[in-house]
DNA sequence: AGCACGCCGACT
DNA sequence: GTCGGCGTGCTC
């Protein structure tokens, strides 16, 4: 008997393609949830099948003639859940991407399954390994485990060190022992051998990994296993959020503030986001953790959205390491970008064979205007963000609003005429490391310095047996590990964040610095930072420095919320990107009005409910403007960020525009629904 | 997004 | 005379 089934296909198209199995193999079985080969056009593909019928829906596009048989059906057994397609179709919605692009971007590419992992397990589930556990973290997992059954959010906020894995795990346990089974997420740059090794000691064979070093088979495997109760805790990084766990009984955040949750590519998914859509429809809880929490999150905590639990303590009996910061603008003639202070006690940390970090907490690509003599940065009147210089036109300009300015000749804040630009990367301090200590043998990791697969692990590990006096890098050698040799760490310039275009700088570098500050003395009690700076005085790095990480967040709230920025506000972002300026800027442009028309259709639309015309009366749409980064790869970009305090609405009005918009060819759209990097 | 079809310049 | 540039249009 025939079947018409209703197939998703990875092109951006946001529609269903209708195809025939004429196959009577299993007739009973339905298809839906499987593979199918099948030509698209004149190519073959492999299309997602999400539903089927006994006779031509319809409303479908095309008469019966059009339609074509698949070439065959790829799976035995269903691969997505009804739970994952209805999750498919939501990320299609929300983030603004096709139905196909989206089932692409949860399941694993892989064709047929191969053997999974290459780490081994061992024999017995070692319950002997689990840790006691303090008051603190006792009542915390007790807390959390006796709201088993309803959607609630929660955060285990503590120090680095206090003992929140632990938490994780046990809290875990306890939802195993239940019967049901567990996501838990960590940071990519966290799932390192040394963890995989952890979780799988504790959980056994019921443990699926996730990660990056699996070839596409060999995740297809882990698949199948959690589809078939196999494996029921899935550890991995953001994509694991997609795990098809059956009876899943909660999911794991850890580091919730890392922003390798969010994806860089369509469809630009927040994992956090996925797993609180998950956890409300399957009414379990979602656990999120760090020490640093994202500002959204804290704010979902002050207002309870997200039940608090704290940790206080440290327990490897390590205290915080003495941090300390160097004032850079008191020193004179600085020959480089080591200070006096900083050099001397790498020397100190070289004669006692330890380690040294030192951090640049992002390449320094970014032109910001400053004053030499106090460290003043000229920011947007109406944003709060730093200007950047644009040398073509010699002007100092926002990036979010399209605001400019003449570069002022003389200091505003203290008149010195002493006032330049500047911005440094990690290759400068890599030659100044090798001139100031030439006997030491130091390393680089940034993305740039990457060549191949594997080779961050293997600098890492080379790190960590002291073949490597120094290491220097960006933030990504800040995540998660731990070196028992290391001493020092030094955090070059903790200003370079703050003077990224971009609403989140002074939170990203309040996380840095105290997460690094938190690294240092996790082994050792003697462990020390020491902080650069220009402006030590600003409160990112004043209260990071003191460890005063709640003033922190009361402040920075405060600042949000004079700014109409997350989390007292939604933002989507619409990147315009083409060959030439000229493309780009008039795509922008053509299209802010289609925005601008579309806003204004949904207010004056008579049968939206009432908190949807009021959320559309206070949105708006800011730009066009050129984006921070306004070339990449020979591409031009700019862009429109639609603000308002509903995300709903955003999409909506950019729904419309998607089908209203007649996108010039060379002109290649973005959509980016609560976007991270504003860059 | 791909991939084919289609219509104008510099080459054997 | 042809190879090939990338504009435009379609995919059940």
């Amino acid at each position: 008997m025939p079947r018409f089934l209703q197939i998703a296909v990875n092109v951006p198209l946001n529609q269903l393609f209708t195809y025939l199995d004429i196959s009577d193999e299993k007739p009973e079985e339905s298809r839906v949830g499987r593979r199918a080969d099948l030509k698209f056009g004149n190519r073959k593909m492999t299309g997602f099948i999400l539903d089927e019928s006994k006779s031509l829906p319809a409303d479908c596009p095309v008469g019966e003639e059009k339609i074509r048989p698949i070439t065959k059906v790829l799976d035995k057994e269903p691969l997505l859940t009804p739970e994952l397609i209805d999750l498919a179709k939501w990320i299609s919605s929300y983030y603004l991407c096709s139905i196909g692009e989206a089932v692409s971007a949860m399941l694993p590419s892989g064709r047929r399954e191969s053997d999974a992992g290459g780490f081994s397990f061992s024999d017995d589930i070692s319950i002997h390994a689990e840790k006691n556990l303090s008051d603190e973290q006792l009542k915390c997992v007790q807390n959390i485990t006796h709201h088993n059954n309803k959607s609630i959010f929660h955060y285990v906020y503590g120090p680095t060190g206090s003992g929140k894995t632990e938490v994780f795990l046990q809290t875990a346990q306890k939802i195993l022992e239940a019967g049901k089974g567990i996501i838990y997420l960590v940071p990519e740059i966290s799932l390192t051998p040394q963890v995989i090794e952890a979780v799988t000691q504790r959980f056994g064979k019921q443990t699926a990994v996730l990660h990056s070093g699996l070839t596409p088979s060999q995740k297809l495997s882990e698949w199948r296993r959690i589809l078939s109760r196999e494996a029921r805790i899935v550890v991995g990084a953001r994509s694991a959020v997609f795990a098809p766990v059956p009876d899943l009984g909660m999911i794991i955040i850890d580091e919730e503030h890392d922003s390798s949750y969010k994806s860089g590519s369509s469809p630009r998914y927040h994992a956090r986001q996925v797993a609180m859509y998950r956890c409300l429809k399957n009414k379990i809880p979602l656990v999120m953790g760090s020490a640093t929490p994202s500002v959204e999150s804290w704010q979902n905590m002050q207002t309870g959205q997200i039940l608090r639990h704290t940790l206080t303590k440290r327990l490897a009996g390590g205290k915080m390491p003495e941090i300390s910061c160097v004032n850079l603008s008191h020193i004179q003639n600085i020959n480089g970008c080591i200070s006096p202070q900083l050099e001397s006690e790498v020397r100190k940390t070289l004669e006692e064979k330890r380690q040294t970090i030192l951090f640049l907490n992002r390449r320094g690509f970014t032109h910001f205007f400053r004053c030499n003599s106090c460290g003043f940065e000229l920011k947007c009147k109406n944003c709060s963000v730093a200007l950047t210089y644009h040398k073509n036109e010699k002007r100092l300009r926002c990036h979010y609003c399209g605001w400019s300015i003449q570069p002022p000749s003389q200091c505003p804040q203290c008149g010195s005429l002493d006032v330049g630009y500047s911005g440094f990367g990690t290759e400068y301090i890599e030659s100044e490391v090798k001139a100031k200590f030439p006997n030491a043998k130091s390393v680089r990791i940034d993305t740039d310095s990457l060549t191949h697969k594997g080779e961050l692990q293997e600098k890492l590990d080379a790190f960590k047996k002291g073949e490597y006096d120094i290491m220097l890098g960006t933030q990504m050698v800040a995540k998660g590990l731990n070196f028992p040799r290391l001493k020092l760490v030094g955090v070059i310039l903790a200003d370079t964040g703050l003077h990224l275009p971009d609403f989140r700088a002074a939170e990203r570098t309040f996380s840095l610095i105290t997460q690094v500050a938190g690294r240092a003395g996790r082994f050792f009690p003697d462990g020390k930072v020491i902080v650069q700076t220009y402006s030590p005085d600003r409160e990112p790095i004043a209260l990071a420095v003191t460890g005063q990480t709640e003033k922190f967040y009361d402040l920075e709230l405060q600042n949000r919320k004079i700014l109409a920025f997350p989390p007292f506000s939604r933002l989507l972002r619409v990147v315009f990107r083409a060959p030439t300026e000229t493309q780009a800027k008039n795509a922008a442009i053509g299209a802010a009005k289609i925005f601008e028309e579309s806003l204004k259709r949904l207010i004056e639309e008579k049968n939206q409910p009432e908190k949807i015309i009021r959320a559309a009366g206070q949105s708006e749409i800011l730009g066009p403007s050129e984006c921070p980064l306004s070339k990449i790869s020979a591409n031009y970009r700019w862009q429109i960020l639609l603000r308002g305090p509903a995300i709903s609405v955003l999409q909506m009005i950019t729904s419309y525009f998607i089908d209203n918009y007649e996108k010039p060819s060379n002109v290649y759209i973005e959509y980016d629904a609560d976007p991270v990097s504003m860059l």
